[in-house]
DNA sequence: CCTCCACTGGAATGTGAGGCGT
DNA sequence: ACGCCTCACATTCCAGTGGAGG
């Protein structure tokens, strides 16, 4: 954290922020989006896109579209892209409205429906208020219609990670809005998934009233990636970057499979770490640091994040592999040792069912493994559960939790 | 090839927080 | 003040599972 002497513009040197790193921190965002030309090697598919919705720019019905590709291959960008310049082009007598919708965040219909209509609201213009909770579906859904009537000719919904939807009738109501009569506006929607079986998976009502176009992305190539990263150099000051940094991150990112998130954040991540470090220029050496970094911190971030009673059972799951030689443990035996913190620590015990459940979820995210073994005639079938990473680090982690740490001192 | 064990996992159901309109 | 809504989390019940060992 020391100062740099040469910088010229600060005067608390207690507060000069990295200034002599970064320039424009903010274009190595996630969701940043940058100008036309600053977007790589999708131009075919910015065509494509804008095509489908040039009829909402003249007051018709865009057609709807399916978008597939994996994690950071630009999909998000260029629908944002391409439907904020669809609201720009508009001919002047055309209201287009957009909104962009994390299903990830909104997973329920309900939860979908009032955020949109949330989010497309002008309360000045409609004078409609839209609460978070607390009404039925077929309510929101009735704000959403009158908010759409008031203010707009065409919409552009964007749903973003379909696939992680509990509940399809969101697509199909959305797009058989108009033809119903229920309102009196084009709706366009861009539906954008990362599983390419989505649409098999779909009900038969809702795929006959999503009629839709599909677009597929690719990955970004190692030299697209490089071009994404030189783009954006400009977040950095001149000089700072040496050579080999671009070309590094790029290699990396492109092993996981051309995702340009990846390649951007562990940019921004090695600009943190050259500043923590003092140094005045960014190198390789700072590159392998944030990515060794990244990794780490996803599964901190992942452990500290857990809710309480999920902590326990990984509490629980690290007592047993710190103290044996095993490194896998029955269900059944990491219960016996979770009920014990469990009254230790003064907790409500939950059952073994839901018990079975948390460390499902666990696994799911990655932080504990779950095998099936029979053991036959002995005992039919079990669940072996092991930790992933280092049982001390996932340990150490747990115990900065204020409502486990009296177990620390046993 | 059949049995048998002890856990697994689906389904139904309950509870309480948070939030609305009347 | 009240009824009604959703949703997350939890419990209870029980049919199903599938390989070691007879």
């Amino acid at each position: 954290m020391t100062p740099d002497p040469s910088s010229n513009s600060v005067d608390d040197p207690l507060f000069d922020s990295g200034h002599h790193i970064f320039a424009n921190k903010d274009l190595l965002k996630i969701g940043h989006v940058p100008e036309a030309d600053r977007i790589v090697g999708r131009d075919d598919e910015i065509s494509k896109l804008a095509k489908r919705l040039n009829g909402a720019v003249h007051g018709y019905s865009p057609e709807n579209v399916m978008i597939y590709g994996k994690t950071g291959t630009g999909k998000s960008l260029v629908s944002r892209h391409v439907s904020q310049r669809a609201q720009n082009a508009a001919d002047g007598d055309v209201d287009i409205g957009t909104a962009y919708l994390d299903c990830a965040e909104d997973n329920t219909e309900t939860q979908a429906i009032s955020s949109l209509a949330a989010k497309l609201n002008d309360e000045s213009v409609t004078g409609i208020t839209v609460p978070h909770t607390g009404l039925s579906t077929s309510k929101y859904y009735k704000l959403l219609w009158e908010t759409l009537d008031a203010q707009f000719d065409s919409i552009i919904i964007i749903l973003d990670e379909i696939d992680l939807m509990n509940d399809d009738s969101v697509l199909m109501k959305l797009s058989r809005a108009e033809e119903a009569g229920k309102i009196d506006c084009s709706v366009g929607i861009i539906a954008i998934s990362n599983k390419i079986q989505y649409v098999d998976n779909l009900n038969e009502r809702v795929k006959s009233s999503f009629q839709h176009k599909e677009l597929f992305f690719k990955p970004y190539d190692a030299n697209q990636l490089r071009e994404i990263m030189f783009n954006r150099e400009d977040a950095f000051h001149d000089d700072v970057l040496s050579d080999d940094v671009i070309p590094l991150s790029a290699a990396f990112a492109a092993q996981e499979h051309g995702d340009a998130r990846k390649a951007i954040d562990i940019l921004r991540h090695a600009g943190e770490v050259a500043y923590e470090d003092g140094a005045d220029q960014v190198t390789e050496h700072h590159v392998r640091q944030a990515q060794q970094h990244a990794e780490k911190d996803r599964f901190r971030e992942l452990v500290s994040g857990a809710p309480t009673q999920a902590k326990a059972a990984l509490l629980a799951l690290t007592e047993l592999s710190v103290n044996s030689n095993d490194e896998a443990f029955l269900t059944s035996r990491v219960y016996d040792r979770y009920e014990l913190i469990c009254e230790h620590l003064d907790m409500d015990v939950l059952s073994v069912r839901r018990f079975r459940d948390i460390l499902k979820e666990q696994a799911f995210l990655g932080v504990v493994e779950i095998e099936k073994i029979n053991k036959g005639s002995a005992g039919g079938i079990h669940l072996q559960n092991r930790l992933i990473e280092d049982p001390q680090v996932v340990r150490e982690t747990i115990l900065e939790d204020s409502r486990l740490q009296d177990w620390a001192r046993e």
